[in-house]
RNA sequence: GGAGAGGUGGGUGAGUGGCUGAAACCAGUUCCCUGCUAAGGAACCGUACGUUAAUUCGUACCGAGGGUUCGAAUCCCUCCCUCUCCGCCA
């Protein structure tokens, strides 16, 4: 959610901003909607202040024993007319607040103009893409070439496409990754570990911004519809991490607030339906770990650049090649204001793919959420900043070192950081 | 799942129809006093929106949403949540 003030005084140059990432904003009619809530507030809160004037008023003749009853004639038609007037405006708040509610966050001054991800621009690298002496596998062959490894046809008989099955060394190995990235991010960057719940409500939903707009996106307990107690499964532990602090204010010592969690991820994806059908990389249920920071708001593109480092550094204790690239306007997400990122090499796609996003959601979420903190000194609470990312994605990076650690003989070299997570194991041999 | 008890400001916790935006205590802020420390005293101290020269005034908010009433934290209904006991269960 934006800054209502930003709506009120300045809506053309936020309509602007606005419009850099793609979004139009109606102009016309929220500004019609606010001239017409500001009177109608007004005059409301006027008959309001009479009714309980004149109220008081009965309560004090009664208490001395007065006759009441010409008072309660004057009452007459007030309360009619104060019905009417609050039911408008509360006509009149619904439609505001679900436009506000849709409107994405303004993007930073520093991320570039552009409109899909053709437009992001590369920040830096980590290694070269390595020269293989042989033709590389994608992971799913490198798999096939393993005694017991990803099973997508039971996944399929089990639940349906975009599922997957793991055994063996390959499932140790996702169990390892996950390890190994708690164990990192807990006792090298400072994050305390969390669990929590897969399921979640609406609220939430609408804090961290998958509610209203991208619901289609998620899958439900019950039919989205239905009000009230319909529970989703989370798209990412971004939602119940962040949303920890949602309606409440926080000691400011408390913060920086680094929490990281492990948990699956459920996505209907929607929209995807034809690409990555192949393999790991598009799945309705993932693992990831991930990483939240509640800041001061002075702190929080510090802790962008901080929080990017930590999901770098993961990459790197993997020695897996990658790039961290800079989102342009357009391929920013709902609530983020700035994003990077980690793009990491597939030898079997000869591409760089997506495998972290970092996002500074300054205000947005918080707004959302109410999430405050008091600053020692200040007379009011101020909104907290959020900021979250992958660190990393455990499915695709099981697919990035099945893919950069295939052998020629068909066997995967364990990566050295994971071999103490997997019982000293160094290669996944092939199938004999 | 069954029975009971509850949800009040940053925290604890009074308040059963009008003088309660809400006692008291704790925490916090400011000041006073005592040579440090400790203790003591006084004042202030919720959030949001609108309004104002202003912390001026107004409105709303006592889990959420409805209802009754001239008037609701207080009465009624629905829902959510917490606690205790029982049942079931990894």
């Amino acid at each position: 959610m934006l800054d209502p003030k930003l709506l009120r005084d300045d809506l053309a140059s936020t309509a602007q901003r606005l419009a850099a990432r793609g979004y139009t904003l109606d102009v016309d009619t929220l500004a019609t909607l606010e001239t017409r809530r500001k009177v109608l507030q007004a005059s409301t809160q006027e008959l309001q202040n009479e009714r309980n004037v004149r109220s008081k008023s009965i309560g004090k003749a009664k208490a001395s024993g007065e006759d009441i009853a010409p008072l309660l004639a004057k009452v007459g038609t007030l309360g009619e007319e104060l019905d009417a007037a609050k039911a408008e405006l509360s006509t009149l708040l619904a439609q505001i607040d679900t436009i506000c509610a849709g409107i994405p966050n303004l993007p930073h001054e520093s991320v570039p103009a552009g409109e899909d991800e053709n437009d992001n621009v590369e920040i830096s690298r980590f290694m070269t893409p390595p020269e293989f002496a042989f033709e590389p596998k994608d992971h799913v062959d490198v798999s096939a070439g393993l005694a017991n490894g990803l099973d997508f046809e039971t996944a399929s008989k089990l639940t349906g496409s975009r599922f997957v099955v793991m055994h063996s060394h390959i499932a140790a190995m996702h169990r390892a990754l996950a390890q190994f990235m708690l164990d990192t991010h807990t006792r090298q960057h400072g994050y305390a570990e969390v669990y929590v719940p897969y399921l979640v409500n609406h609220d939430s939903l609408f804090g961290t911004g998958q509610l209203p707009k991208f619901g289609a996106d998620l899958f439900h307990t019950q039919p989205a519809t239905e009000e009230g107690q319909s529970l989703s499964l989370i798209p990412t532990a971004e939602v119940p991490l962040t949303n920890i602090v949602r309606d409440s204010i926080v000691d400011e010592a408390q913060l920086p607030l680094k929490m990281t969690a492990h948990t699956p991820c459920f996505r209907s994806e929607a929209g995807s339906y034809g690409r990555d059908t192949r393999g790991l990389i598009r799945q309705h249920q993932f693992d990831k770990v991930e990483l939240v920071q509640i800041v001061k708001p002075e702190d929080s593109f510090a802790a962008l650049e901080e929080l990017t480092g930590h999901a770098e550094a993961i990459l790197q204790a993997l020695v897996l090649p990658y790039r961290k690239m800079v989102l342009c306007v357009g391929d920013m997400g709902f609530g983020a204001c700035k994003t990077y990122d980690l793009e990491v090499w597939l030898p079997g796609q000869q591409a760089y793919r997506e495998i972290s996003s970092c996002s500074n959601m300054q205000d947005f979420q918080a707004r959302r959420m109410q999430a405050r903190y008091r600053a020692k000194g200040a007379k009011k609470p101020d909104l907290v900043h959020t900021l979250n990312g992958s660190g990393l994605a455990v499915g695709r990076t099981l697919v990035a070192v099945l893919e950069n650690y295939q052998q020629a003989d068909g066997s995967v070299a364990v990566p050295e950081v994971l071999q103490p997570y997997m019982n000293g194991l160094t290669v996944i041999p092939a199938n004999a």
